[in-house]
DNA sequence: GAGTGTGAACGAATTCACAGCA
DNA sequence: TGCTGTGAATTCGTTCACACTC
């Protein structure tokens, strides 16, 4: 793929690969935490669940940081993915609709690890409004909910932002709308419905029906396997299905 | 491509497409509800956030189901990919791990129109386990939380049964094992760390850190938008990021 | 005329296989 | 020798464009 003008790397981080970066500083980090100074493109495909030609492929987009013969040093992989992730930086979260998923969301304690902090908490329902919620972590905190309608002023002073909506079907777009107005550039949404949202907001939904009805697909049609041609060909076999149609998003919302 | 001798259509429906069936079944049932009896590709596609020309390719997959000059049936539809799918039978689900997460899974409300209960909540903190936990929904019941040394009994019972892991990191592959051991073939992690199951179980992944690290890199990277080159070509810009990696799940958990 | 169904073109992502370097 | 980096081949998915049918 041609030279590039701009700078060093060329400027066009498939997609697909973006979406696994995450996935392989958690690895990292946990091959740090274990003490090790470096890895082979294997051993960290395994940890992350890949296979090591697509992990040196995906890399190699990020630029040329392993030693050929050796593997990769953990610290400076580490610090490259960071910083194209943007793991340098503090991200604020403001969460829409305090329900029980956005109540468990708040009150997850695994945003401080990757650079995320919750920001503020919102509903509409005035019995919710005033209510104080104690977040979890590190250093507790408590933050009172607050009503939409002053989701304009609330996302006003933080920045960067991303908006997580937990509203039901219904009022999600119009929440959508609402922090898109308000500036917010990033969205995940969790509610059961199609959103929309103009040109350069980013949105990604989750959906646990959703994913349900997949698995529940794929049970009622087993794979009739022609996989296991050759003996032990792959390994551990961590995947079921080949490359799963969207990549399984590894990392979740424990407790 | 080519001839296919066993049935009718092609026995092999891209994953793709399966990851979209739910999305055109919940828009299929809105139409319904709002008393639509046909509907165009063009309609149901912008339902569905889709462009016409995949729901249609998608569509082909299933058979032929459409009337040229006219559109579809909702209801021959729906019947249809319902039956794809297994939303004509129904599903239980086990959840295991009763932290904030978890419980706010129990107690969501939606399962009922997508053809899923919930069966039996587990968890290992003698804390938690008998705890009674109400559910929301149609015709309100009550579980009692169990120990995971019964996960094998709980799950002999009830068939088919798809198993849902809520836990920390650490304790998920053993759990994840456990249900594999007792006879569950599908799971959906939402655990914060990659796990691996033999051959013939189906595995979904889904991780907030994972998604929002990735909106993070698309707020680092703006697009440098060659996109839109003629003037308003595609409607409303629903998705920003083109075909963005993991097709983003619709549908979710609301409050 | 209107809209489906589908081959064919296109593009994206993965895998292969090997050259190149420590 | 061992492992990275990467063109080439391949597989997979999407988009196009149009023949066909109601």
């Amino acid at each position: 793929m041609g030279e590039v003008l701009t700078g060093r790397v060329p400027r066009t981080i498939p997609d697909a690969t973006i979406a696994r970066l995450p996935l392989y500083l958690r690895a990292l980090t946990a091959l740090s935490d274990a003490g090790l100074a470096t890895v082979s493109s294997g051993e960290l495909a395994d940890a992350s669940g890949v296979s090591p030609a697509q992990l040196r492929k995906d890399l190699s987009h990020l630029g040329s940081y392993g030693v050929r013969g050796v593997g990769y040093d953990v610290a400076t992989l580490t610090d490259k993915i960071g910083a194209q992730i943007g793991s340098t930086e503090w991200w604020s979260v403001v969460i829409v609709g305090m329900g029980n998923l956005g109540s468990a969301l708040a009150r997850y304690s695994g945003y401080a690890t990757r650079g995320f902090h919750v920001a503020a908490l919102v509903d509409a329902s005035p019995a919710l409004i005033g209510q104080q919620v104690t977040l979890d972590g590190p250093d507790p905190q408590t933050l009172t909910i607050r009503g939409d309608d002053e989701l304009a002023d609330i996302v006003a002073g933080i920045h960067p932002v991303i908006g997580v909506i937990t509203t039901p079907a219904e009022p999600a777009q119009g929440v959508c709308d609402r922090l898109v107005e308000a500036g917010v550039r990033s969205i995940l949404s969790f509610a059961p419905t199609v959103l929309s949202v103009p040109d350069g907001v980013a949105l990604r939904a989750v959906d646990l029906g959703q994913e349900l009805q997949i698995l529940a697909y794929h049970q009622q049609h087993p794979r009739t396997d022609p996989l296991d041609l050759r003996p032990g060909a792959d390994g551990d076999g961590s995947d079921v299905h080949g490359p799963m149609t969207s990549p399984p998003a590894r990392e979740g919302v424990p407790s």
